[in-house]
DNA sequence: GTGAAAGCGCTAACAG
DNA sequence: CTGTTAGCGCTTTCAC
């Protein structure tokens, strides 16, 4: 059942049938096909173990999520994914669990086995020890999303993506803008929703206009959390009727733009706004940030990124470190504003 | 850098080190901790590929899925994670890339090199080459979701989820129900989609309903298919208008309510009854199946499932069997009623 | 409780 | 173009 019964059935060495296996060159165009043959008769099944003992390469990539369900997590994942496959690389999904999972144990037990070539770290921060422990292994990483002290790092600008909600805003008039963000809890690189926020509210600045601190709000990057952000913006749920709106009093402090820092959350708002009895866009502009497919059916405005690409990006750079290259500069990942019909001029 | 280093820096040898590193029995407790310090000290890294070419056992299993970026696919992958990690195993990922990325590549070249010790089928029929293929391996192999003739499974009772649902609705008084379900392009198990709506259709019959066959739509098991199958059955956009609805003719072809095969497109026929101004459920009830987070938070009645839970059945009855136990039955995956806000008693 | 030796299945020089 | 010879780093009898 190894390379050794096929070199016997055939006659020749274990070296030779090696080489055809992998199709190398400096071997008859014959023997290779009697070779393959042979070893599809035997029902040959090579061992990566053997081959990775021996040359020292395992085939293989981790990539590191904090959790899995989330739509970023999820398509970069496919796009590093689909880059490995086309290299011929394996991908080894390393999972930290969410702040439940304890991620010392995953580290330990796992990644740290020489299991992979190289590791892609989607938006993390790794710790002083975790860092260490890595370097350990002295394999090629990368991380993607959110800078990362001491890593390379592929992303978009996470202060330019508000930036360019903001002035899209701005741009059709609006001057009374609120800000959904927040902490995601779920373990996401902390310095990203901060970014994001900071770019919102400096822009709002250098446009000249004020943001009163009841206006930047927590949806923890949810749809769920976007719905509560938008009830507290929009005076919670006005029953099932569909009228013109609540209140003067409350029309008065309401924004006449929100932007949200994520699509799953500019959907929750787009939600409240519905129940509120507000019309989009003419009563409340919305605006996100990713590109989320449903985002896309329901007509969402947003900063779209593109995080299969970024994926992609990674997974390349890895692969060419691993394969002897040197570490390539890599650029920031581009965002770009799609306008759909959640954004339109300010009422009044 | 090796088991070697720490033995010729402790003055023991290569099998001792070995031992008390994993802890084994009839190592003195002294030895033990002496070999973790220097393994510490000198940063020493365990090789998988060389314990598992000596072992045989990978201490891995890998995950097939069609595609990843499904919320079926995301939920059950990281039930066999957390189950996995338990374990102490790896997960190597294998996305067959839909119908675009070649499986056939996939299958040969990762699949089958003994870089696990089993499979997780994530919803999926294999042709007659592909499962011998597989068997080559003789790892021990599961699928979830969906009947795969020859192997085992575990998953919802696909008819029964439909049924629970026409019962439900029929208990409300409706008689006149409309399907969206369809095909899901992406390479998902195809046997499901059929069963499914035999079971809707069946039941409908059962409770003496006819269904007209343009009530029966395809969904394509994806939001925007909902939206598309909703607008289909709503007479389209109706404009921004809050109006009571369309035209008394439109009003009498229209369903009472829809039962669609999924959270996903339910809540793309939920979008398009409102943009047809009808409300829910007093104009319409929509109930859909999964138990999809979104749906929660819009308040979508459906049939639950918990892909996460049959995740971790999956994981532990291949570790079960990695582990030298005998394959054990497997009982079918529970779903059930979870009413909320979306369905009610019919108009009139 | 510890050591010596054999090998897991493959690849990689080095010869021919 | 093919064969020979050593390992890769660990586990595992079998002795002691």
């Amino acid at each position: 059942m190894g390379i050794q019964e096929i070199a016997t059935v055939t006659g020749l060495s274990k070296s030779t049938v090696s080489r055809a296996l992998r199709g190398m060159e400096n071997v008859a165009e014959t023997t290779i096909d009697e070779v393959r043959r042979v070893a599809d008769e035997l029902g040959y099944v090579p061992s990566s173990a053997a081959a990775g003992l021996a040359t020292g390469r395992q085939r293989a990539v981790g990539v590191v999520v904090p959790v899995i369900d989330r739509w970023f997590y999820v398509k970069a994942l496919g796009g590093v994914d689909a880059e490995l496959r086309r290299a011929g690389y394996d991908l080894v999904l390393y999972n930290l669990g969410g702040p439940g999972g304890d991620r010392d144990r995953a580290f330990r037990r796992s990644m740290l086995r020489h299991r992979v070539d190289a590791l892609v770290l989607l938006s993390l921060v790794l710790d002083a020890t975790e860092r260490a422990e890595l370097e350990l292994t002295r394999h090629p990483m990368i991380v993607i999303g959110g800078p990362a002290p001491g890593l390379r790092n592929i992303g978009v600008d996470d202060r330019a993506v508000t930036r360019i909600a903001v002035d899209h805003l701005c741009g059709l008039g609006h001057r009374r803008v609120a800000y959904v963000g927040g902490q995601d809890e779920a373990g996401m690189n902390v310095a990203v929703p901060h970014l994001r926020r900071d770019g919102f509210v400096d822009a709002m600045r250098a446009a000249g206009h004020a943001v009163p601190d009841r206006w930047l709000l927590d949806g923890r990057f949810s749809f769920a959390g976007g719905l509560a952000a938008g009830n507290a913006l929009f005076g919670g749920h006005a029953g099932a009727g569909a009228g013109a709106g609540a209140g003067a009093g409350a029309r008065l402090d309401r924004p006449t733009a929100v932007v949200c820092a994520s699509d799953e959350m500019a959907l929750g708002v787009l939600l409240a706004a519905a129940q509120a009895g507000l019309s989009v866009p003419a009563d409340v502009s919305v605006i996100g940030i990713d590109g989320h497919e449903y985002g896309a059916t329901v007509g969402l405005t947003t900063v779209a990124q593109d995080p299969e690409a970024q994926g992609r990006a990674a997974a390349r750079a890895v692969l060419a470190e691993v394969e002897g290259g040197a570490a390539v500069a890599i650029a920031a990942a581009p965002a770009h504003l799609v306008v759909r019909g959640t954004t339109g001029p300010p009422p009044g």
